[in-house]
DNA sequence: TATATTTTTAGAATCATTCTAATTTTTTAG
DNA sequence: CTAAAAAATTAGAATGATTCTAAAAATATA
């Protein structure tokens, strides 16, 4: 594994936060390398395929990458904000409910943050 | 609704595929609807806005658009290929771990599908 | 040290999607 | 029915994330 791609990983892994190849490649200009655009992108794929790196897409938001300990999203259908919850973790059901062998799942769920849900108060009769 | 958007949303709701934007602007086409692609892309949004239809995004791929009716997703993790699969509900579980009302869930489930697994026999040492 | 392999770089290219402003269609009110 | 307002559609430009390309640099191998 390369500087860059250790770098990268390292900063998802530390980041309690969900960041998109743009953030992520302005977080390894702070460390002082001067990785181009196109290197975090390169070394993203390298890591996705690895299976070192997971990866979130919320529409409207460019790809998010996360760390790969098992984990579940709350994703906010107004804003796209994206939050973690641990959820009980339901391979072992899920395995036994499809016939072929399953690499792991991803579980969204949607709801209005609160912050979206203090916005509309009272706007959409509700 | 106009004309437009009910055909769209028929041809979701009678395809057991899961169309991109495109393929829809093909189908629509198809119906002699000289409908362009700013069109789709206008009604699809408020297709969705309205709950009318779902978005399933996979990586690599264009989103793809689907119907409402509960089901769950197969994803190859290889080539990208979406099956539809209907597991357990889990709204009122889930509904019970999370403090905040849900609207609605997205399960995806990552494997290989059979036609990417004879094409690696053996390839990956396995 | 020379050679091959991998990574990085800069910038162009791609492609899905959104935006803009004009035009057409549909709805509403008189 | 007719005029005015509102909504939908159109064509095409614009955007923006991501990928590609080909060259340069770094690293590993012989």
């Amino acid at each position: 594994m390369t500087k860059n791609a250790r770098y990268i990983l390292e900063i998802i892994n530390n980041s309690t936060e969900h960041l998109t190849a743009e953030q992520i490649y302005l977080r390894l200009r702070e460390r002082n390398e001067k990785a181009v655009f196109a290197t975090v992108y390169n070394n993203l794929s390298t890591l996705y395929e690895q299976g070192l790196i997971r990866k979130v897409c919320v529409e409207g938001c460019p790809d998010r990458y996360d760390k790969t300990v098992r984990h579940d999203h709350l994703v906010c259908k107004k804003c796209g904000k994206l939050s973690d919850i641990t959820l009980e973790d339901l391979t072992e059901k899920l395995q036994k409910q499809i016939g072929v062998p399953m690499i792991s799942y991803d579980l969204k769920i949607n709801y209005i943050c609160t912050e979206c849900l203090s916005k509309e108060h009272g706007g959409d009769k509700q």
